[in-house]
DNA sequence: AATTATTTTTAGATAAATCTAAATAAATAA
DNA sequence: TTATTTATTTAGATTTATCTAAAAATAATT
């Protein structure tokens, strides 16, 4: 079954919303597709019809058996074309995520499977995120908020909480990536904010907000 | 301006029926499209109110100038992306075009530019088709159809009169692509057929149409 | 429990892209 | 030149995706 690309963005959507939260709400899914909630109900009538999410009136939504099969795909062909554009075309990990969101629908089996080949099956993308094989499949790592690391503990950055231009504008400018490496020096109460050090450059100061987008690895 | 899916498709149609021809009809529109001669009809004023076109009832349309700045830019992603798949993915040449008839679509100036500098500023697709330049320039080389070509010369393959998948699965049966070089030993005035040979190979025969489907140029 | 506020759905419109069937214009043939 | 055929346009519908405004359901507060 063929899906639109509007379909496409909300089934994707969905998946993104219930892996944080349980039943997805008509508002959520407004907010996170910037359009009105009547839209959204009349979306949800038509996927459900589709069997592609189990929804009930005023009760929110998630997504079926199918749907999620649908939304890995998407995934998928989303971070995908996010590693090409990065680490062959040469794009900024903060310019990808647009971009990205227009390629993700191209409607090619072949093509994913190929440009996944031609990437070397990559695992992650530029963000962090872990990319599904074409069975749906995904490494998952053991990942922590770097705000709950403790003093002296070593950890390497493997993922971000938001693919906002603002945050990755930030992160840029303090060299934080992904796989950097950084040993978290002291905590302050007043603000929460952490000071840590990368390789052995100077010490850093990140503050809560940041530190609450910043995920992280034991090494 | 910017364009929907069905405002670029429609320009790139009449972009080239105007190449072959002078106005371009409905008729033909709606062939190429495989859509109605009403539907045609319709998107025609749309675009005579974007002024992308001139048009006047019954009579036939031509590109304006930003028509044909409009068309070109869709032609050089086109082709880009036909490279692309065929150069780094190892798609054959018959498998392309319906991929890259998605690809074209995406919207990001950047993009194009990127893809064009890591292609190596290709200069022809992988059907022989100049491709052209962010300026919208492209090479124009003397072409000539096989057909026309006299007994004993040798030529270069450089183009094919279709894109079609019957074609492009024949070519490839008889190993001839862009690039291959070949004589003309012989030709046949009962069925117009050909007789080439391809570098030191056998004598193989190439029927009327497939000969007319074929451009070479002179070596 | 009754009132108020919030969330969600329905009703009714609109814009884009398409279609079929009918009307009209242009081209061709008798 | 009139009649016939062909090409093109108009009229009226349909599907998809959206919106605003109003109604209804649910949740939160007195
Ligand atoms: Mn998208
Ligand atoms: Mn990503
Ligand atoms: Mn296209
Ligand atoms: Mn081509």
């Amino acid at each position: 079954m063929n899906l639109t690309i509007a379909e496409e963005n909300y089934i994707k959507a969905i998946f993104h919303l219930q892996q944080a939260e349980g039943n997805v709400s008509t508002n959520q899914l407004a907010a996170s597709l910037h359009t009105k909630p009547a839209s959204v109900t009349d979306m949800l009538k038509k996927l459900t019809i589709k069997s592609l999410l189990n929804y009930e009136p005023y009760q929110g939504v998630r997504l079926s058996k199918d749907g999620k099969k649908q939304a890995l795909n998407i995934v998928r062909k989303h971070r995908l074309w996010e590693f090409f554009l990065v680490d062959k075309l040469q794009f900024g990990w903060d310019e990808v995520h647009e971009v990205a969101e227009e390629l993700e629908h191209v409607r090619s089996k072949k093509l994913v499977d190929k440009l996944d080949s031609f990437l070397g099956h990559p695992k992650f993308d530029p963000h962090g995120d872990p990319i599904p094989d074409s069975n749906g499949n995904m490494v998952t790592i053991r990942q922590f908020n770097l705000i709950d690391i403790k003093i002296s503990t070593i950890v390497e950055v493997c993922g971000v909480g938001s693919q906002s231009a603002e945050l990755l504008e930030l992160l840029r400018h303090k060299n934080i990536g992904i796989g950097t490496v950084l040993k978290i020096i002291r905590k302050f109460d007043f603000d929460h904010s952490v000071e840590i050090q990368i390789k052995n450059s100077d010490h850093i100061n990140i503050s809560q907000q940041l530190a609450q987008a910043l995920f992280v690895k034991l090494i």
